[in-house]
DNA sequence: CGACTTTGACCTGCGC
DNA sequence: GCGCAGGTCAAAGTCG
């Protein structure tokens, strides 16, 4: 399947939910992160690059060069976006809530595309890190390295779109408000499809196990408390906007949690919210559309149809 | 003019 | 000690 590029408003939104997830994973040392960045599977040669995917990465901004090469890193694995900047080596890489400026580029041994380094340019003294690389198994993903944290908040979109524009198209503010408003319909619908696919979990577990009702109960009538009070206390700190994108990160993160009993049917739920996120609603909507029976079976159709539609 | 990317040089760690 | 590979620096160029 070829991946084309989505037009500038998807892209935009999508790049943007996309470092949301980073963000949190990379702030944030909860389990609920590390569970975000276990969701955001890592290609097979993800763990030889330094030194494998660890998760909780230890902030210790005082760190002497020699001594940061042993610190735990974090690695991010998403679908790279299509190569199309010519003034550049060719690398697309996706923008970020956080600014970061590109301060050294190197080959790889083994591997055919090069590593890019990048430092935080939010603030400065914020020694914040990371690596962009192509995975030499799959061109198609982006290997991203988190080295350490930031020690400042994180910026304004406005400002974290200031870092991307550069290599990216313009957006403007009108831009910006469409995305956030298509953002907002996924996140009803994202909702919406997380408590039909607890109920429909609910029936199955009740006709094949009776002792399983209890748990079941547990998960359906706690899980959109904590929901609620989450967002409830973010909605104090953040604006319209950084509560969009915390909500899809919630809900990405919720959507690991449901699936982190059940294996067999780990990609099933995740799949498409991942898809979204990663490629923009474009590719979402053809992926759908095109391989509806085959990638998201299991999923609650009516959910995918109404999705798709609102997309179209 | 400021912020950014590019790129060659330099530094450091590690294996032999 | 030497050479290699990865990581960083910094000057030069680019862009809006």
């Amino acid at each position: 399947m070829m991946m084309r590029m989505p037009n500038c408003d998807h892209k935009v939104f999508s790049n943007l939910v996309q470092n949301q997830i980073s963000h949190n994973a990379s702030l944030d040392d909860s389990p609920a992160a590390a569970t975000l960045m276990q969701a955001v599977k890592p290609p097979p040669d993800a763990s030889e690059d330094s030194g494998g995917r660890q998760i909780l990465a230890s902030w210790n901004p005082g760190l002497k060069r020699s001594e940061r090469k042993k610190e735990v890193k974090k690695v991010v694995c998403i679908p790279a976006p299509a190569a199309a900047n010519s003034r550049t080596s060719g690398e697309v890489v996706p923008s970020d809530l956080w600014a970061w400026r590109k301060y050294g580029q190197k080959p790889i041994k083994g591997s055919p595309y090069p590593r890019g380094y990048y430092r935080c340019s939010s603030s400065k003294g914020c020694s914040a890190r990371k690596q962009v690389e192509r995975s030499r198994t799959d061109p198609n993903m982006l290997v991203i390295t988190y080295n350490s944290e930031h020690n400042h908040p994180w910026p304004t979109q406005r400002n974290a779109l200031a870092g991307s524009v550069r290599s990216h198209h313009h957006h403007s503010k009108t831009n910006n408000d469409s995305d956030q408003t298509m953002a907002s319909k996924v996140i009803m619908d994202l909702k919406q499809q997380k408590s039909n696919v607890v109920a429909e979990n609910c029936a199955a577990e009740r006709s094949s196990s009776s002792n399983s009702g209890s748990a079941c109960a547990s998960s359906s009538s706690l899980k959109p408390k904590q929901e609620m009070m989450m967002m409830d206390q973010k909605s104090n700190e953040m604006d319209g906007g950084d509560q969009l994108f915390a909500e899809l990160g919630e809900l990405f993160m919720e959507a690991h949690d449901d699936d982190d009993d059940d294996d067999d049917d780990h990609d099933q739920y995740h799949y498409p919210l991942n898809l979204l996120v990663s490629q923009g609603f474009d590719d979402y909507a053809a992926h759908h559309h095109h391989d509806h029976h085959t990638q998201c079976r299991g999923l609650n159709d009516p959910f995918h149809d109404d999705l798709f539609n609102s997309l179209s």
